[in-house]
DNA sequence: ACCACCGCAA
């Protein structure tokens, strides 16, 4: 009897079926059998898989006698419930209450949850109890651990416990190396799936997801093709969103249309992770209209959904629309979260809708509790001095809570520029070139600043520090698909295939523009180059 | 009986 209702409510926790699992524990009840045993630990497991973290903490509570695998099972629910700040704050009750002490399982969920907040110190400190534990070779928390080091970008420990995992299996080796995936350390991370016996779903994605996230989207989308070749099933969505950004990110749309096409074939359509990176993809690949239709298929839009649309609105200028679907989001009652915002004010700033914007950035504050980040105050300062409000917007850069970041100083120098405040730009370059800046292009700026100032002598100072600094500047570039041949153009290269004709059609085009009253803007070439040249 | 690895928006 005892064993069945064990039995079912394993099932239960294993597919998160809460439905059956409040059935079971009804019936256990019945039989007078919810004391009995090891049946109260199984049933606050079961509601912690199942997501039900209230009923799990109910029973935990009225437990009269717990044990370690009491105190595991609902640390592991609050890790599940994503609340790894109460995982870590109810732990130390295991002694002070109840008197016992941690085994292997609880070192696990303690280690994970310090991962997830990235909590250094108390993930080592976490570490050191577990080698002076009785079960200092735990192979779990071992694995674990090389997650933890990983996530906190600490990638030398994260080998050293890996290196002493004496059997590993496809857990550790994936922690591994989506750790260096995810760190930019792309060729150890793809060496180490190489060295891996048995490469399963679960790894093949850590790595893409891993090279997506550190930007590498070509050799993400090159493992990709490999995986399938290798015959590897896709169960879960997972890989298919991962993808899916790797084309958004390159802004390939003829490459994310058959990626779509390949999750409508495997069904992923209704997964809302899958559908939120479609729009966003046909949005960065400019099919605005393709990503309206997806958005508008998504059965249970969640803030990431309305969030991708609205970005998307605003990053193709329409702002009307972004702040439209906005109050459409609100009107569903969904919360909006920081980085709605950011969309929302991006949009305004594009547009030149200052009070708008001046007034979501409040709104955001009062009405919704969220403190505004550094994006958001860089957002709120471009609104402010692309629109030629330099005062203010110099006056927030200095009044607010965060050291501001080159990028920022850099938005408000080029709106000087812009705004022709050629005095306050050579305040703001002096105060820039003093950070030792390590972005090329901001010494560009700095240049054309005092150039347009007149102060020669400035100019050469900052030609002389970028010497120094040994810049290999990456060319421009562009690229347009003829059929299946991608043909990219740099910037100023002269041995292109098709030069006379591409060169005949920019003459036409600079002629047409020229007709229609365009005046090149040559302000900011400063080289000693003749008119026309410019 | 209880533990560890992968996904979307800036």
């Amino acid at each position: 009897m005892t064993s069945n209702f064990l039995h079912q409510l394993r099932a239960c926790a294993k597919s998160k079926n809460h439905f059956m699992g409040k059935k079971l524990h009804a019936q256990i009840i019945k039989a007078g059998l919810d004391q009995w045993g090891i049946l109260p630990n199984n049933l606050i497991d079961m509601y912690g898989k199942c997501g039900l973290l209230q009923e799990a903490l109910h029973l935990f509570e009225e437990l009269p006698q717990r044990d370690p695998v009491s105190w595991a099972s609902i640390l592991t629910a609050y890790n599940q419930a994503n609340l790894p700040h109460q995982t870590l704050s109810i732990f130390p009750n295991m002694f002070a209450i109840d008197g016992l002490q941690s085994d292997n399982f609880i070192f696990a969920t303690l280690v994970k949850a310090c991962s997830s907040l990235a909590a250094v110190n108390l993930g080592k400190q976490v570490h050191a109890q577990f080698i002076l534990s009785s079960f200092p070779d735990d192979d779990v928390v071992k694995s674990s651990l090389v997650d933890f080091y990983a996530k906190c970008r600490l990638l030398g420990d994260a080998r050293q416990v890996f290196d002493s995992i004496f059997w590993k299996n496809s857990v550790c080796w994936t922690a591994m190396t989506y750790g260096y995936a995810r760190n930019g350390r792309n060729l150890e991370a793809i060496e180490l799936l190489r060295m891996m016996p048995v490469k399963d779903l679960f790894s093949w994605t850590a790595l893409i997801s891993g090279l997506v996230q550190s930007g590498d989207d070509i050799h993400a989308l090159r493992l990709f093709i490999e995986m399938r070749k290798e015959g590897i099933e896709i169960r879960d969505p997972f890989v298919l969103s991962s993808i899916v950004g790797a084309s958004a990110n390159l802004a390939a749309l003829d490459l994310g249309k058959q990626i779509h096409c390949l999750i409508v074939a495997f069904g992923y359509e209704s997964s809302v992770f899958v559908s939120n990176a479609l729009v966003d993809m046909y949005a960065k690949c400019s099919d605005i209209l393709a990503a309206r239709d997806v958005f508008n298929k998504i059965d249970k839009r969640d803030v990431v959904s309305w969030t991708s649309i609205i970005v998307g609105a605003a990053q193709h200028g329409q702002a009307e629309e972004a702040l439209s679907l906005f109050d459409e989001m609100v009107l569903t009652g969904l919360k909006p979260n920081k980085v709605t915002f950011v969309g929302l004010i991006y949009a305004c700033s594009h547009v030149g809708l200052i009070d708008k914007g001046r007034y979501l950035f409040d709104s955001m504050i009062k009405d919704y509790g969220i403190k505004p980040s550094l994006q958001h105050y860089t957002c709120l300062l471009d609104l402010l001095s692309r629109s030629g409000h330099l005062d203010e917007a110099e006056n927030l850069i200095k009044t607010m809570p965060f050291e501001p970041d080159e990028p920022t100083w850099a938005a408000l120098l080029s709106a000087c520029k812009q705004h022709g405040n050629s005095q306050m730009g050579v305040r703001i370059a002096n105060n820039l070139l003093s950070l030792k800046p390590q972005d090329p292009s901001i010494y560009i700026l700095l240049s054309n600043t005092y150039a347009g100032a007149g102060m020669w002598h400035m100019v050469s100072k900052v030609r002389k520090q970028m010497a120094v600094m040994d810049f290999k500047k990456e060319p421009g570039y562009s690229w347009v698909e003829l059929g299946k041949e991608g043909q990219v153009f740099y910037a100023g290269e002269a041995s292109n295939k098709n030069r006379d004709e591409i060169l005949g059609l920019l003459k036409h085009l600079d002629m047409e523009m020229r007709k229609r009253g365009y005046i090149p803007d040559t302000s900011l070439v400063l080289q000693d180059l003749e008119h026309l040249e410019k």
